[in-house]
DNA sequence: ATCGAACTGGTACGACCGTACAGCTTGGTT
DNA sequence: AACCAAGCTGTACGGTCGTACCAGTTCGAT
């Protein structure tokens, strides 16, 4: 077993191209879409590659999905930290938030990867961690988005749970609506928890 | 292409036992575990009896799911018809509509497989129309659940979101307290509707 | 008794899978 | 120039998969 950790520059460059790969198969297709040879096809390197660095099959799992929690708690950070603190409607911040939960993901083949990650943990449990890490610091986001919606109240777990359901739900539904219905499902919510304030 | 509709008793019986090994194959161990082998392997019959009665494999797994929803909807229709029309608290209201949701599935791996039915619409639209009328029976069961309770008000909708939401947080968890955390959440969102009508 | 349809089941094909490994290339050190 | 470890890859093994095929068997109707 000489050096999986990629020493040299092309190592470093050949392993980047594989997780990315890994990561587009995983998001666009879920995770039975990530098979060795999926990866290699499409980050255009022999076969061999992807066992030369990475041990198993989990393990490029792993990475791809730490590629993707990365993306998505960098491009959600930006989105809160830009949002001024101002108080909004019901509406807005129910849309602010299912934005930073959801990221730019809006089909349903892309929602469906998305959830299909967070059941795949019970079968490959090297995700587990990882989702559960970004799970805790999205959530912290969404705190902050409230916060700055002027809502500082609102419980961020039931919220997280509707969208959840909701768009679970609007899946098996299969008219392409299952974003929005996420949202109106949280506007509800919050207007609720204002009546339940004020 | 003789007739896969049994017309024979014993072809009837195998037909039957197909789709019982089927389910439960579906119900303990997700969609991805229903292959022609398990299946004939699980009920006893050689692997081509599985190809003699079924077109194909999504036909064998919409059997297995119109199985399931079948035995689901007598045992939660039981449930409820058995319940008496008396005002309950959100505590127990909580419970009971977990319970007709759910049925009798208690550990992780079951409602993993639960719920892996749903996300596995979207690689099977056989499915679909089965699982989604059964979701809406379930839902008019949760509507009467609801009544007998003495809380007619509440969204069934938002509900059921929430307890498939904090399910699925839950078995990204991990530990084996996603039902007992579902129940909670409905109880807590029963409690704030109450305090909204009252 | 015979005939044809329903049924049975052993077997095979081609595809994809995860993974192992033996041998090639490469680049830096001596 | 010689060398050698590290990097790399073609290829193959053993497995599971969906599905097709076809020679056999059963069995009720004629």
């Amino acid at each position: 077993m000489p050096g999986p950790d990629a020493a040299t520059p092309r190592g470093a460059a050949r392993r980047d191209a594989l997780v990315a790969a890994a990561a587009a198969l995983l998001a666009a297709a879920g995770p039975d879409a990530v098979s060795h040879r999926a990866v290699a096809r499409t980050a255009g390197v022999p076969l061999a590659a992807t066992t030369y660095y990475f041990a198993g099959l989990d393990d490029l799992l792993a990475a791809a999905t730490e590629r993707i929690a990365a993306e998505e708690l960098a491009a959600a950070g930006a989105l809160v930290h830009a949002l001024p603190r101002r108080r909004r409607s019901p509406a807005v911040t129910a849309a602010a938030l299912v934005e930073v939960l959801l990221g730019r993901r809006r089909d349903d083949a892309e929602l469906l990867a998305f959830y299909e990650r967070f059941l795949a943990t019970g079968r490959h449990p090297a995700l587990r961690p990882v989702l559960r890490g970004t799970r805790d610091r999205v959530d912290a986001l969404l705190v902050d988005v409230l916060q700055r919606c002027g809502r500082p109240g609102a419980d961020v777990a039931t919220l997280v749970a509707v969208v959840d359901g909701t768009i679970l739900s609007a899946l098996l539904e299969g008219d392409g609506r299952a974003r929005e219905r996420a949202r109106d499902a949280v506007e509800t919510l919050l207007r609720r928890e204002a009546l339940l304030a004020g």
